[in-house]
Formats: C-alpha cells, structure tokens, sequence
DNA sequence: CCTTTAAATAATATATGCGTTATATAACTA
DNA sequence: TAGTTATATAACGCATATATTATTTAAAGG
C-alpha cells in the first residue's frame, strides 16, 4: 500500500520522530517546532512536508502561522498493520506453549 | 534511537512488509520467500539482512537452508514508540471532549 | 506603504537505497 | 570427488532523500 510506504518513511527519521513527540503535547507553529534541532528552517519545512504528506499531520493556517497537530487516521493505518504481526507473533508463541505442554522431558531441547 | 531508525526504514518497503506478513504465517527459507516476488535471489537476500538488521526477524543455520522467522523483541519495541503517540492523541480527545462538553450552544464552531 | 515575521520553494551537493549480473561459499548428493 | 542446491557477497547504475543557502510569498504591524 503506497501509504503505509509514505508512513514508516516518515517515521524512519529521528528528526521526524521527535516532531511527532512534540506534537504529542499540543499543536505547534513551525518555528516553535524547529527551536529544538539544530537545522535550518527549510529542513524542518520539509520533514513537516512528508509527515503531511504520510498522513500523520494536518495543518491548518492561522495569518502568518501552520500550526501543526497530529493527524490519528494515519497513526491508526500502521498501528493496523502492526497489529497483523503481533497477532501472528501472538499465535505463535501459543504454538510453541502447546508444542512445550506436550513434550515428554526427554524430549527437551539441551542448554 | 538507531533501532528505531532501522525498524521504520525495515518497514517502509513493501516487499519487506510482504515477507513479515509471509513470515506471521510461520517461519520460511529464503527461496521459498522470494518465489512470489518478480525480484531476484540477491535482491531478497538483501532485504532479508535489512529485516535482520532492523531486529525484525532472526535466521537459524539448517544445513545449507537459512529459515527465518520473526522476532517479537523488535516489533515489541516500535510497537512501545507509537503506543507513545496512540495515548497522546487518545489525551487530546479527552480534551477535546470535555471542550464541546463544556461549551454553550452560541460557542459551536459554524460549518 | 514599508518592514518584519512565518513559512514555503528552488537550486544544488552529497549520501543512501534498491535492483541487476556475476561470482563465491558451503553443504548435501550421486 | 564432482555436481547441484541454497544463500551470500561484490561491483555497479540509477533513483530518491536530506541538508544547505538563497529567494519568494503572504500576512501583520507600525
């Protein structure tokens, strides 16, 4: 799926990451987000641009100002996806809890 | 964090996603994981050491076979970073709610 | 108006990622 | 031991990503 490409993109970059944190607390100016990093205004314009462009920001306009916030359909998309493997992880391991159950002890894998 | 850095780039490639879902079935060898993909040995291979770098999968030695499965221990961790941003967002609806609870009718925001 | 402030865009250099072909390694198999 | 099978590594081309500086747009405020 091309969004769920977009999405774990974005969320590749620590930089990003810690936007994301950061809106975490509350909606934010741009400049407000790029006082921590030590980068350029442009730069941060850009990730703001693939968080956007992944989903997992909205912007509104206020004047001069793009306050940003967290955008939940996108965040909810690849927690979905994620949710597949800790399904499957999860079966597996009660594979193994029922493969171990029913092992005689001379069966028992060696240290 | 690094892992993180390696776990979201792991996921951001759709023919690594492929092989994790592959993989939720049950652990697999490597040529049985690139039959369906229009893509070369090599070119699965590499995705495999990205996927193992990324903490997402391990591999075990079985003669001259290199099966590979999941491995909960990386999915737990970036499971844990977006559950970060997943009660963030469920804050800011609480928030949200109490606002248009507390709000008088001649406050409501007009279509 | 003119200046300042907030943010976006353009141009550019460098780096990284993905796939291919060719080749190497290492374990079965006849 | 020679051949085959399973996988890894090397070398290379091409596309994409990130940061920088310079410039642009647009609203605010004196």
């Amino acid at each position: 799926m091309q969004t769920l490409d977009s999405s774990f993109a974005a969320l590749a970059d620590p930089t990003r990451r810690a936007i994301l944190a950061r809106l975490a607390l509350g909606e934010t100016t741009v400049m407000e987000l790029a006082k921590p990093f030590e980068m350029t205004q442009p730069a941060i314009s850009r990730h703001l641009k693939v968080l956007e462009g992944a989903g997992l920001i909205v912007r509104r306009v206020e004047g001069t100002k793009r306050p940003c916030r967290l955008a939940p359909a996108g965040i909810k998309e690849i927690d979905q996806w994620l949710a597949m493997l800790r399904d499957a992880m999860a079966k597996n391991y009660d594979r193994l809890d029922v493969l171990l159950a029913t092992m005689k002890p001379e069966d028992e894998p060696q240290p």
